[in-house]
DNA sequence: AAGACGAAAGTGGTTGA
DNA sequence: TCAACAACTTTCGTCTT
């Protein structure tokens, strides 16, 4: 397992508000708390085994599962043939018939059984390769494999790419442990479009009777902030405004992220780092129109004013 | 010249008959 | 299954700093 070293110390919870939902960005090599959003930047060590720093190679050359594994068989499989002869063209006789006919069902059940566990050895590995690339915490991973296995058991992959069901599975695990990736960041390391993933979401979470609440904009903050190179009194103040917008009621039906974008603008503004409508909706991937509709409304049911 | 603003038309997804 | 609808985007002209 990882563990969070910082200033010589193993680190288990936010020395400022004390959660233990620690985020280690090795991209960055910064640990971050996904509760406060303070961001720890100091030899962030890795005592763990397996692990590849990704920065300097294409993340898919992670180690996977060895390669015979996923090939289980080399391409060598025997197949027994349907004719009834024995390799000198004689017939069988009966008791060996019957012999030869259940070998023959017993291939196909391995067969099929065969299949799934391909499956799975792609999908584990696919998983691995993108929560690596999206430079996640090892829990996810494990929460998107339980996920993914859970399709498996209830057959909801039918008719469905298995890379589709694993970029919602890896969707649906960060939004269940609450750390945000948006499907655009998703669909940007994943070889299917947004719109596929989104629609094997929504299956898997039919499927499985599950239910996951709206992802809260507060907890995008931190992360587009450190982006944009903002304080954290910027990202105090964004959330705090989130909350209390949360609070009146305000975000009924809009998107987190526009929502996310507008606070920012206004905290950026109120704390005297302003950046431009511009800068934030690159990094959020909204446009500037939805930052200023969003932020408009922010501000009336905020009852701000800037003006200084 | 860059940023902010808002109108108008277009897009993709949801909903309800 | 289709049409109405809301949220968001694209585009573009205008105003402000």
């Amino acid at each position: 397992m990882l563990k969070t070293i910082y200033q010589g110390k193993e680190l288990k919870q936010c020395p400022e508000c004390g959660s233990d939902r620690l985020v280690k960005d090795f991209y960055r090599a910064e640990i971050s708390c996904a509760h406060c959003g303070l961001v720890l930047d100091e030899e962030l060590l890795d005592s763990g085994p397996d692990w590849r720093s990704s920065d300097t190679e294409p993340s898919n050359a992670r180690a996977g599962p060895p390669s015979t594994l996923m090939i289980h068989d080399k391409g060598l499989s025997t197949v027994i043939d349907w004719k009834n002869k024995d390799i000198y063209g004689k017939d069988l006789s009966p008791h060996r018939r019957a012999q030869i006919y259940r070998m023959r069902k017993w291939q196909s059940r391995i067969r099929i059984s065969d299949a799934l566990e391909r499956n799975l050895v792609f999908a584990l590995s696919e998983i691995e390769r993108l929560s690596s690339s999206l430079k996640l915490p090892k829990n996810i991973r494990e929460v998107a494999a339980l996920l993914y296995r859970q399709v498996l058991e209830k057959r909801i992959n039918k008719n469905k790419t298995t890379e589709g069901l694993v970029a919602a599975c890896v969707y649906a695990a960060c939004r269940q442990l609450k750390i945000p990736r948006t499907l655009d960041e998703i669909e940007e390391q994943s070889r299917v479009d947004k719109k596929e993933i989104g629609r094997s979401y929504r299956f898997i979470m039919m499927g499985l009777g599950m239910k996951l609440p709206l992802s809260n904009p507060a907890e995008y903050v931190s992360r587009f902030a450190s982006q944009l190179g903002l304080s954290g009194s910027v990202q105090t103040r964004a959330i705090s405004m989130l909350e209390e917008a949360l609070q009146r009621g305000l975000p009924s039906g809009r998107s987190p992220m526009g929502l996310t974008a507008a606070a920012l603008y206004l905290a950026s503004i109120l704390e005297n780092e302003k950046r431009t409508q511009r800068d934030i909706s690159e990094v959020v991937k909204v446009t500037e129109v939805t930052v200023r509709n969003r932020y408009k409304e922010l501000q009336d049911t905020l009852g701000i004013d800037i003006k200084d």
